[in-house]
RNA sequence: GUGACUAUGGUGUAAUGGCAGCACUAGAGAUUGUGGUUCUCUCAGCGCGGGUUCGACUCCCGUUAGUCACCCCA
């Protein structure tokens, strides 16, 4: 018989999977509604042209990695390979941005065409929240802070990485800067350099290959070139970050690869991890852009499956087994939903053989077993043994139930 | 998209080109209502398609999938 497995660079996610899985996202979600933010599902696919608009038509994002095809009406829609363009579609366009500011956090699963390797799926999740309507450093701070917490709240010790790219005034005049510099070195750089400075010059300042790292060290620092606002904005928030005792470390050369960020722009890494496993930064002409109002915003994303294999995680084990020595069906499932309804995971074994029963308990970790057979129905008992110690008890099924 | 490596029951692993074994798991059982230790039995596999050969799990080519690096990114 022919099976079938997931499509490539898809995955199931089952077992202590989906446990870690669910835990990240019930953190970021509490998380972010302890900070106000509420939630917004979009569709999980898009009109095409709006990720080509907003995530910029020269990144990788757009050339070659999305997941774009035509509907039965001939439509371009395209799988969401982020967040933020329809998050923020999704508020112009249902009047979310009227009293401003607006806190909204997403959770779901993003798509990249690319070819699959460790922490890097094509189908990958994400949660992510984004703020609306604030200029001022406080809400970079606010979403630098909820990001934090989060990672902090899974355990992980994360190194957060800052930088300003600048607004547009001041960034167009350090990427002819930047390009004067690097074109004067165009022999020491590689090919792809030569392509990037063509298409999006800041991201030559994002390259791996040594040679190049060696030239652009010398390469003129944003940092200077920032304008007198954006640098005090910036400085802003670096000292905001220090008075909430979040540890950064500026880094110059950070750029992102999406086209809509200007301003902070951040990442965390955590211990070990060649990637991020969260980033993001502020994106004042994005919704403008989508033809809504002129407001400033800021968010970030968590790589979902980046984070989970991170977590320090031990899975619970389940809490009740019900097996029968004998008592009928009927009497084992109403005990077993007063159990449920104290909150407690029961779980009724069908192995009619009481040594069956209980082979099935201790196979899943259960951590009790409560027999039920002629005796404990005929005096109203139920039997608790407790499976890591093998000892049994025999208590009135009330005084059990008030235990609980 | 470029390059490298890998592919055997559900899982982990063997087999100079000569009958595909082993372990774990799972299922059934070892006289009355007691499991996680023992014993017996059972189920289950060469990713797919070509080629070389008397004969291919083994060699060759292709393909699919996985892993790793590059690219890029959460």
């Amino acid at each position: 018989m022919k099976t079938y497995n997931a499509p490539k660079g898809t995955r199931d996610i089952a077992g202590e999977e989906a446990a870690r899985f669910s835990r990240v996202s019930r953190i970021f979600e509490e998380s972010a509604r302890l900070y106000g933010y509420g939630l917004i599902n979009t569709p999980i696919f898009e009109d095409t042209a709006l990720f080509e608009r907003t995530i910029g038509g020269a990144s990788d994002i757009v050339q070659k990695q999305m997941y774009t095809f035509l509907d039965k009406a001939d439509r371009s829609l395209t799988l969401r390979p982020e967040g933020t363009a329809p998050v923020a579609r999704a508020a112009i366009a249902g009047g979310l941005l009227r009293p401003l500011p607006c806190r909204l956090y997403y959770s779901g699963a993003m798509f990249r065409y690319e070819k699959p390797q460790k922490d890097r799926k094509r189908q990958f999740f994400q949660v992510g929240a984004e703020y609306f309507g604030d200029k001022s450093a406080f809400a970079d701070l606010e979403v630098i802070s909820l990001c934090s917490t989060v990672l902090k709240k899974l355990g992980l010790d994360c190194e957060l990485k800052l930088n300003s790219i600048g607004c547009s005034k001041c960034r167009s005049g350090y990427e002819k800067k930047l390009t004067a510099f690097a074109e004067k070195k165009i022999d020491g750089l590689c090919d792809d350099c030569g392509e990037r400075l063509r298409v999006n010059p800041l991201r030559i300042l994002d390259c791996k290959v040594e040679s190049c790292k060696k030239i652009l060290a010398e390469a003129p620092d944003v940092s200077e070139a920032l304008c007198p606002e954006c640098a005090d904005n910036f400085g802003q928030i670096k000292q905001g970050l220090r008075d909430r005792k979040i540890r950064f470390n500026e880094d110059v050369k950070l750029v992102r690869g999406l086209d809509y960020y200007n301003g902070c722009v951040f990442e965390f890494y955590a211990q070990g991890a060649r990637d991020a496993v969260a980033a993001g930064g502020r994106y004042d002409g994005l919704v403008k852009l989508l033809g809504g109002e002129d407001v400033p915003a800021a968010g970030f994303a968590i790589g979902v499956d980046r984070v989970m294999p991170l977590i320090d995680f031990s899975a619970d084990k389940p809490d009740y087994m019900l097996v029968s020595a004998g008592a009928p069906m009927d009497a084992l499932a109403a005990f077993a939903d007063e159990i449920r309804d104290a909150g407690k995971v029961c779980v009724i074994s069908s192995k009619p053989k009481l040594k069956n029963a209980l082979k099935e308990a201790s196979a899943a970790s259960f951590r009790f077993a409560l027999i039920m057979g002629e005796d404990e129905i005929k005096n109203m008992t139920v039997s608790v043994r407790d499976m890591e110690k093998g000892e049994q008890k025999t208590l009135s099924r009330k005084e059990f139930l008030e235990r609980l």
